[in-house]
DNA sequence: TCTGGGGTCCTAGGACCC
DNA sequence: TCTGGGGTCCTAGGACCC
């Protein structure tokens, strides 16, 4: 999902940015280690700056639910994290009151009662169907488009520099609103760093309309002079304070500070934000998704788990769901990591502890792999320990079908496993998620939504709180909105 | 009672080899 | 045995993003 951002490596075939400022050839060459410095002179002096456009969902997982529930409009709302633990997601309404991203739910009780918010668990079924609307819908309107987050898109405006930028990205705006009912605001400038802070620019100006274009020099310094450099892509907290000690504060001291002193205190990182604020385009758009060098499964749990059975059964339904994403990008495993440990929050003694099992031929079996998770757990787990959270890494992935065996791999075991997963992810595609599944996995689903009380059984400790969930309107039959 | 999950990239330092 | 330099590969930790 997050491919592009400034921390990644720059594409060597990207380099237009040097043209439109021959001076800096030398700049570039730092840029990327990777590729040798670009002869000034072969580059047309003529080569056209790009143009980026950032499309971001306002809100994005409250506008779903205002979407399906409009009695939330106008009204403050949030949406919590997994186990209902803290905010991800508020309207406006629910920022003018103070809520803070990432404030815990427990920690707000208050306000919420007293502004009576309206809070949700979240619903990522939910969410990522409305996202794959708007990029339908956006993709309407270039052929060069970056999915970049699960509210956000790059668009390649390259075509349309005779155009009436900002119009154009009105008019996107409003066929995404009528189109999804998500409310967006978006930010056009020479680079993707630009593109950004004309983006947030524009979402904290309530006169822009929901569009500010940063393409013209004029436009940057004034924007960028009121610009915070804690704010711009790729700033995190840490580096802002060590700007802040070299006094720089805004994104356009930023701009013009200099360029080799950034490198040193952010690294070459730095040096491209500073780059790229200055209008040299270092961050192409990514069109491909790369396939997931590394692919995660974990989850704080819903209770304390204490028993190894119910950890077995935890972590069997997090290789479940990161073996699912392994074959769908047709990967094969060769090192997998569980890890099991108490709650870090809580006052006592901590534990964390894990366990790497390498496969000599990769797999991306499910039964495979949990098979091999339950013995790692059982040289990790130690009795008598709360524990909170637990997870598996797959790493060391390489494509499935490059898959090298050793004399003493069972080549028709693998073959056999192979055509198990095939049946299995058919069955799960056509009739849903987990309707075939290991039976190390259990009979709960991951996720104690409230509508889940048909069991008798009570759900085991570690499956996840989700106590506010909508209903998945889009992609669960039963679950379509009536209206009458 | 109560604090998310899933990613990527960069750098420094150690191991090892020639 | 000592001394020196340079290269590659791997890993852990730091930082950042949504």
């Amino acid at each position: 999902m997050h491919k592009c951002h400034p921390q990644s490596q720059v594409s060597p075939a990207h380099s237009p940015c040097v043209a439109s400022a021959p001076t800096s050839a030398q700049d570039a060459s730092h840029i990327s280690n990777a590729m040798p410095a670009p002869d000034a002179s072969s580059i047309s002096n003529l080569a056209p700056t790009p143009i980026f456009a950032l499309v971001d969902g306002n809100s994005f997982y409250c506008s779903c639910e205002r979407v399906f529930n409009p009695s939330l409009i106008n009204q403050p709302v949030i949406v919590l994290s997994n186990n209902d633990g803290c905010v991800i997601s508020r309207t406006d309404e629910a920022k003018a009151i103070g809520i803070k991203m990432g404030d815990p739910l427990h920690l707000i009780g208050d306000i919420i009662r007293r502004h009576r918010v309206r809070v949700y668990s979240s619903n990522y079924a939910l969410y990522g169907d409305m996202s794959a609307r708007m990029m339908t819908t956006l993709a309407q309107f270039t052929p060069e488009l970056e999915v970049y987050s699960i509210d956000e898109a790059f668009l390649s405006l390259d075509g349309f520099a005779n155009r009436d930028l900002a119009d154009y990205a009105r008019e996107i705006r409003r066929v995404v609103r009528r189109d999804t009912g998500i409310p967006t605001a978006i930010g056009i400038g020479p680079t993707k760093v630009l593109a950004k802070v004309a983006n947030r620019a524009a979402k904290k100006n309530k006169r822009s309309g929901g569009v500010l274009n940063l393409c013209d020099r004029a436009a940057q310094d004034s924007v960028l002079a009121e610009f915070a450099a804690a704010d711009v892509w790729g700033i995190g907290a840490r580096s802002a304070a060590k700007l802040a000690r070299m006094g720089v504060t805004t994104a356009l001291q930023l701009r013009d500070a200099d360029v080799d002193a950034v490198q040193k205190l952010l690294t070459i990182v730095g040096r491209r934000i500073v780059l790229e604020l200055r209008g040299q385009s270092c961050l192409a758009l990514e069109m491909v998704q790369e396939d997931r060098k590394q692919i995660v499964s974990s989850k704080s749990f819903g209770r304390p788990v204490y028993t190894l059975d119910d950890l077995k059964e935890a972590v069997a339904n997090y290789v479940t769901r990161a073996c699912e994403k392994l074959r769908r990008q047709k990967s094969a495993c060769h090192t997998l990591s569980v890890f099991v440990q108490t709650n870090r929050f809580k006052d006592g003694p901590q534990y964390y502890n894990s366990g790497t099992i390498t496969f000599g031929a990769g797999t991306a079996s499910t039964v495979r792999m949990i098979a091999a998770t339950s013995g790692v757990l059982e040289t990790i787990f130690r009795d008598g320990i709360e524990y909170k959270k637990a997870g598996v890494i797959l790493s060391d992935l390489r494509p499935a079908i490059a898959v090298e065996f050793s004399l003493f791999d069972d080549q028709r075991q693998h073959s056999q496993d192979i055509k198990a997963m095939k049946v299995m992810d058919a069955i799960n595609a056509r009739m849903g998620r987990d309707t075939l599944k290991v039976g190390a996995c259990g009979n709960a689903s991951a996720n104690t939504s409230a509508s889940s009380g048909a069991a008798n059984t009570p759900a085991p400790a570690w499956t996840m709180k989700a106590a506010m969930r909508t209903p998945c309107y889009t992609t669960r039959w039963q679950d379509l909105l009536q209206v009458g």
